[in-house]
DNA sequence: GTAATATGCTTACATAAAGTAAGTAACAAA
DNA sequence: TTTGTTACTTACTTTATGTAAGCATATTAC
């Protein structure tokens, strides 16, 4: 038979939306920059270990920013990038998809 | 401060979609109904027993369906849902988003 | 008739990822 | 001085995933 495969690039992305937590703390950035605890208080069952973990993560791969800023005391706020903003659709239709077909 | 909280809805799709392989495993099935090793063949690094766990994972989501054909020998394949189909959309801005964005 | 190959899995075991709970450094407020 | 807050980190346990092999049924090759 013939061997489509997958496009790479889409495998990639599944390697960042495929793991655990990423597109909830996406879909929380998208109401704009938020802080550490701000992020973790709208996700309930996620660990604080997690967050740090999942934060480094996206910092790595471009798709947030960590910015400081030295304010007493200092304050931290995690964004989305141009790139991190522009899953915007893809996410959307998600939620599209969601609410047309899973259960309460 | 408000807790806006995500969409219980929203949430139950990444509990599907957050999990390794579920992505890549739908968007081959977009292309029509497939057997276990045509599946497995085009995605490389899938190994068997992670297949083989996800199909019963995603039949009892009511995201696919096993047909069972009494050929010689039996032929067993697996197809998308109407609720399976319905993530086209969101899977085909996942794939634009990825060849906008992600690295070679 | 015997051996080899194909399909669609399952089993046993090893490693990696995620969960849980507690702790820490820097500061401020009571 | 004790308590609280923020943004994490550390140590340890449990779950998920990876790896390799095996198995039942059947066909084909020799």
């Amino acid at each position: 038979m013939h061997d489509l495969s997958l496009c790479p690039k889409y495998e990639k992305a599944f390697e960042i939306l495929g793991k655990r937590w990423n597109g909830l703390i996406i879909k929380v950035l998208m109401d704009g920059p938020k802080r550490f605890s701000d992020v973790a208080s709208q996700i309930p069952n996620m660990s604080d270990r997690m967050l740090g973990e999942r934060f480094k993560e996206l910092e790595a791969q471009g798709i947030i920013k960590r910015m400081v800023y030295p304010d007493i005391p200092v304050r931290i706020e995690y964004e989305l990038t141009q790139k991190g903003r522009a899953l915007d659709c893809a996410l959307n239709e998600i939620q599209n998809w969601a609410s047309e077909w899973m259960a309460e």
